[in-house]
DNA sequence: AACTCGCGCAACCGCATCAGA
DNA sequence: GTCTGATGCGGTTGCGCGAGT
């Protein structure tokens, strides 16, 4: 199993996306399907590695996506959810529709960290994944009475049992004590069958046009862009003087 | 008004894993 | 079985912004 190699470092955007980028990359998306990110970031006319694409995709353009205002609920959940499971946001995650781990790993170690810090005994040893207490002390920590009587051992036992077996069935009997959980679950069954059902869309291509607009100097590096992520590009204010431009030959 | 500081969060980086050649 | 590219994940960084002085 080789590693990949990093993004290349020269010719690609870097930091935060811009209102263009994300418009390329949505309906790039909604017309082709995801996948395939580093092909993607070049047939969608983005300067960006796939990774960052993906991760731009995943974190904030998805439409089904939930940011902010994370309810006591889902706060309560990501705790105990983190207590069985450590830090594998992706997991935690995957059990509450909507979020991302990203901004589940950014909620734990902005306001919940800090909250089981500010709330910790002193003498207590910071755990390397800084782990909050077990699932029965929620109700304490939601209001602010956490104290030291969280019990490592036992959440270590409980990851190790989640580590012996795989992924979310795990997780399915682990929670079946009933509460949101259920409803969490066929949330997520009904995203799986939505997902299943909607496979990713053959790309329209017409060679004859493709060879027309490839060799327009306002394309500009662009030439690997799909004719809708072109059509998107030329609509926006910085390509507007090629919109005269006669693509036939 | 100018400056500093701390916080939140978007994005990057490196590594692990998977899948296909 | 090995290699390589693609993808996924978690840790970390650094920028932007608001609060405080």
């Amino acid at each position: 199993m080789g590693r990949s190699p990093s993004c290349p470092k020269e010719g690609l955007n870097k930091g935060a996306w811009t209102a263009l980028e994300d418009k390329l990359l949505a309906s790039y998306i909604k017309a082709h399907g995801e996948g395939k990110w580093s092909d993607l970031s070049r047939r969608a006319g983005l300067k960006r590695c796939g990774k960052s694409c993906r991760l731009r995709w995943l974190n904030y353009l998805r439409p089904d996506i939930k940011r902010g205002n994370i309810s006591r609920d889902e706060e309560e959940l990501i705790i105990r959810l983190h207590n069985l499971l450590g830090n594998r946001w992706s997991l935690i995650a995957g059990r509450l529709p909507g979020r991302t781990d990203n901004e589940i790993k950014n909620y734990w170690n902005t306001v919940l960290r800090k909250r089981a810090k500010g709330q910790a005994s002193i003498g207590t040893p910071p755990s390397k994944s800084t782990q909050l207490p077990a699932a029965q002390h929620t109700d304490k920590l939601r209001d602010g009475q956490l104290n030291s009587t969280n019990n490592n051992q036992e959440m270590s036992g409980n990851i190790a049992t989640v580590e012996a077996h795989n992924g979310t069935q795990v997780l399915d009997s682990l929670y079946s004590d009933g509460g949101g959980t259920d409803l969490l679950n066929e949330q997520l069954k009904e995203r799986d069958v939505e997902f299943e059902e909607n496979p990713m869309q053959p790309l329209a291509f017409d060679e004859a046009m493709f060879k027309n607009w490839t060799v327009n100097p306002c394309l500009n590096g662009n030439d690997a862009m799909d004719f809708d992520s072109l059509a998107l590009l030329l609509e926006t204010d910085e390509f507007s003087f090629c919109r005269n431009i006669n693509f036939q030959t």
